[in-house]
DNA sequence: TTTTATTAATTGAACGTTCAATAAAAATTG
DNA sequence: CAATTTTTATTGAACGTTCAATTAATAAAA
């Protein structure tokens, strides 16, 4: 019944899955950079990924599937970018910790133009579907409980928890106004500003 | 040519610009909050409002248009509320002068669960409209260079402008944990974490 | 042969916008 | 004052477009 020009097939090879959901994934977070959540059609990131819509419904089951994928994978980078600056650092006193985790959070996968929009898309829409609110609410608890933990260590129980609370706020609201403006993101300075946050609450013991 | 079943059309009343523009702000927020910007359609907001679907296009000449036009609403009631503060304000010394701007920032205006999910739409959105982008940049350097001239009011150039910097991080922060967790903000403890801040940046001139 | 991989085409629902119709109210004219 | 024209306010059906999802077709690989 279908009306064919060309009777060019595409080829299939054995173990494309794991390709083509990172293709897509990437693609993803690319559109939204673009253009934002709302016109990353399924046609534009299927057409970025160099594949035919049907195979997003294949291996994501629909949009919504493929969009919590991309931010489980950005999770997934920042839970890398964490174990990567704490095994990196010299000793695990409470203030190299707690460095670490500022620069993890400030990392270069964290602080990438796409990332960073869909993260904002992210929130936006966790809003309003539990699925993505419980990813959420997973993320915000670790960072706190990780901060408290290192906090705790120096300080009382009540002292430990508003300085967790503060430095999460801190951190959240430094890559918040990092990614809202347009021409690049200073890095460095949230981070330093951080740290003074960060030492300031151990030396208030 | 309408084909119709009974006599009956809607009764004009002059003067009615102000009250429809105030009656869909407030349906398009309500529409956000309980199902997010996406599935707010121009048919939800209208039928919430209690009026027809044209009528959007003929007051803000589009869903783009009430959408901005919902958005300079909230930010003309922040810009009240920060007036409120102020003028409550016994003195206006730095210190009692940056403690009106953080309480103006959690007002009751702003804290409401449909202005908070309203504000999370437009920032996601405000990344790829310049219109709106605008706006946002805006806001921002008010509440930045608000601070920052209090600040400088004691603190030398740098430090006034890193303390400037850190206790706007610092409120947006809170504020934004504050809108992600489902249940109550505790707006209080909020306000004392960015009191603390403040007041220790006051504190190291 | 069955499974895996993929595409092009199609479908049907949903959406924003437009527009003719309608009438009260206000302004203008005779 | 009475008759008319214009303005303001409003509706809801119709239109055209856009999507996400589904389906039939296809073939290499197992």
């Amino acid at each position: 019944m279908q009306v064919k020009i060309k009777e060019i097939w595409a080829v299939p090879k054995i173990g494309m899955e794991p390709i083509r959901r990172q293709q897509l994934i990437q693609a993803t977070m690319e559109a939204i950079d673009e253009v934002g959540l709302a016109d990353a059609t399924i046609a534009r990131i299927a057409h970025k990924a160099g594949v035919s819509t049907g195979i997003i419904s294949h291996y994501f089951g629909g949009k919504d599937g493929l969009f919590e994928a991309t931010m489980r994978h950005i999770l997934g980078d920042l839970g890398q970018a964490i174990r990567k600056w704490r095994d990196s650092t010299p000793d695990d006193s409470p203030h190299d910790h707690l460095h670490a985790i500022i620069r993890a959070n400030f990392d270069r996968s964290q602080v990438d133009r796409s990332v960073m929009k869909t993260w904002l898309a992210f929130w936006a829409t966790s809003m309003h579907r539990p699925d993505l609110q419980r990813l959420q609410r997973v993320n915000d608890r670790r960072l706190f409980s990780n901060l408290c933990h290192q906090f705790h260590r120096v300080l009382p129980h009540d002292k430990a928890r508003n300085a967790a609370r503060g430095l999460a706020a801190l951190i959240d609201g430094l890559w918040l106004r990092g990614a809202l403006v347009p021409d690049g993101f200073d890095t460095e300075r949230a981070i330093a500003l951080a740290y003074r946050y960060a030492d300031e609450q151990l030396a208030a013991n």
